[in-house]
DNA sequence: ACCGCACTATTGTCACTACAACTATTGATT
DNA sequence: AATCAATAGTTGTAGTGACAATAGTGCGGT
């Protein structure tokens, strides 16, 4: 859907004030899909975020600030959110031992086992709602991260 | 800077996925910036969005609902919203004389002047930041748009 | 060895979001 | 006119985010 449609704008100011609304609108959507892909499970967009960057350093551990650099949403905090997927057994924490200011986390084999199901959740969505080309998705990306500047 | 080297990410299972990542994170950037610069006049992100919704249809009023169906994020919980702008008398709230259910809600001359300032402060960020072509950004709208299908 | 500074993470707090339950009003059906 | 459903908004609450203050640890200079 057109995004004048979607919230019942009809103009606005300039395009970049438009790209702007259009980014925020298209997270926001994307976010309440996730939030609901992830809730029978029992976690949020945030702690899945966690657990995709400790795959990605598996079987290496990633220490706490590592995984607040790495997140989406940099004003979340990885304290809590691992203590929640600690509690749940996705993965484990360890104080460092050669800096005992360090906690080390390690996703654990229950953690990979989500991540996996999820992934083939994600896959089956994509191919049944993204109809948009890849080439156009390698442009859209190059378009963001130039906006970024 | 490119995403790979913001999230510290090397590699994205395809490049849906890498989009999906890259928008949930221009988003959150943006946000950041938002807040920063509402933050001086003490509102949110949202409040602003409700207020540029009733200048959008001054000097007409608005109903609650429709402020909901026209936010960026649904979410919202626009009763709470609009009450926080009225104490800070950016609007008024009136109930709907022809139906009670109905709440009214307009801009004040105080919250257009609080918009028409905040406009000024957007213009001339976006002639420092925004280093992207119209053209490039109109392309960027129209993808997005077509992402959400 | 001691001091101060930087690093790493935790905790406290207040506000806001997500979601569901609830009230009030109107409209439709019989 | 009484009842039921639909509409419009409000309120409750548990969880989460934003941000600041704090505690514990390591390191470098003297």
């Amino acid at each position: 859907m057109k995004l004048e449609e979607a919230i019942k704008q009809k103009k606005f100011g300039n395009e970049f004030e438009k790209a702007v609304v259009n980014i925020l609108y298209t997270a926001s959507w994307l976010e309440g899909i996730n939030i609901q892909r992830f809730k029978p499970h029992g976690i949020s967009p945030q702690q899945y975020n966690v657990l995709r960057i400790l795959r990605g350093s598996h079987p290496n551990p990633v220490m706490l600030g590592e995984i607040t650099e790495r997140m989406i949403d940099k004003n979340s905090n990885a304290t809590r959110l691992v203590e929640k997927l600690r509690l749940k057994g996705f993965l484990k924490r360890d104080i460092c031992k050669t800096n005992r200011r360090q906690v080390d986390i390690t996703i654990t084999s229950k953690g990979l086992a989500l991540l996996e199901e999820l992934d083939t959740h994600i896959d089956q969505w994509q191919n049944e709602h993204m109809k948009i080309k890849k080439s156009e998705v390698q442009l859209l990306n190059e378009l963001l991260d130039k906006l970024r500047g």
